[in-house]
DNA sequence: CTATAAATTCTACAGTCTGTAGAATTAAGA
DNA sequence: TCTTAATTCTACAGACTGTAGAATTTATAG
């Protein structure tokens, strides 16, 4: 994969398109759903044309975020990842991006915003100990 | 700032374009530059036209990452921030933006990504330790 | 075996971001 | 005032995302 991390955003959305981000999730809340069910269930929410979902399915698929095999005339449509997988791989690329320059600042600046949170120090600090024994 | 975080590529550019990133970079090492020394600096490199120059220097001016004041006819562009604290704010936005989410997969990928260097792992045994008391 | 309905594929346009640069305009100094 | 350097304006291309109509394909009902 290869993507932009948008900070300012939140979720899925910080490194894939809003709408994007909303099929994702309706293929992670129904694997082997068919685009009509996608634009169905978006439907709910706002008008949008079959052929729009369509084409997101598309790219999301040439993204390879989604695999899909076909049932009679139709797509089934499923994630090539769960949701666990695809966020710990952006963590680990974003994470990985950021520690290719100097870690010293990336270090303190970590340590600094966990510790806002006392729970979050103290599992900092336990992952911590543990590697290091 | 508003900003994507790019974790393939490398420095500057994981924010910024190639061609801004060089010309943040004049500007970094010459405070006070106009246009044509810019260009003149990124003309050992390679062709590029003045007026290219121009186009970037006043978008990062209106990225507020120039400042600028005239002198004569021309501009002088002055970086509105140092490098370092450019760098601070990256890192600080895309950790603040990763710890939106559920805390615990990223407090623990962050300590196995850390944990691959020895001296990492102590410096944040260190920092840790530190804020703990 | 063919017509119809459903599904996909193709194509296209808009808006944002970045790279690129010519054309037009402004203004300093001789 | 004229020349020239500098800026501003405008524009286009390519990538990414949102949007959707038009054309085409295909399954299946009759």
């Amino acid at each position: 994969m290869k993507f932009a991390f948008r900070p300012s955003k939140k979720g899925i959305p910080q490194v894939l398109g809003e709408l994007e981000s909303k099929v994702m999730k309706e293929v992670w809340d129904t694997p082997g759903c068919t685009a009509r069910e996608v634009r169905d269930r978006l439907r709910v929410e706002r008008k949008i044309a079959y052929t729009t979902v369509l084409t997101i399915l598309d790219r999301l698929h040439k993204k390879k975020l989604l695999t899909r095999s076909r049932i009679g005339r139709a797509f089934l449509y499923s994630p090539a990842l769960s949701q666990q997988e695809f966020d710990e791989i952006v963590t680990r690329d974003v994470l990985e991006g950021l520690l290719k320059e100097d870690s010293r600042p990336i270090l303190s600046t970590f340590v600094e915003l966990v510790s806002a949170d006392e729970e979050q120090l103290e599992e900092l600090e336990e992952l911590v100990r543990r590697k290091r024994r």
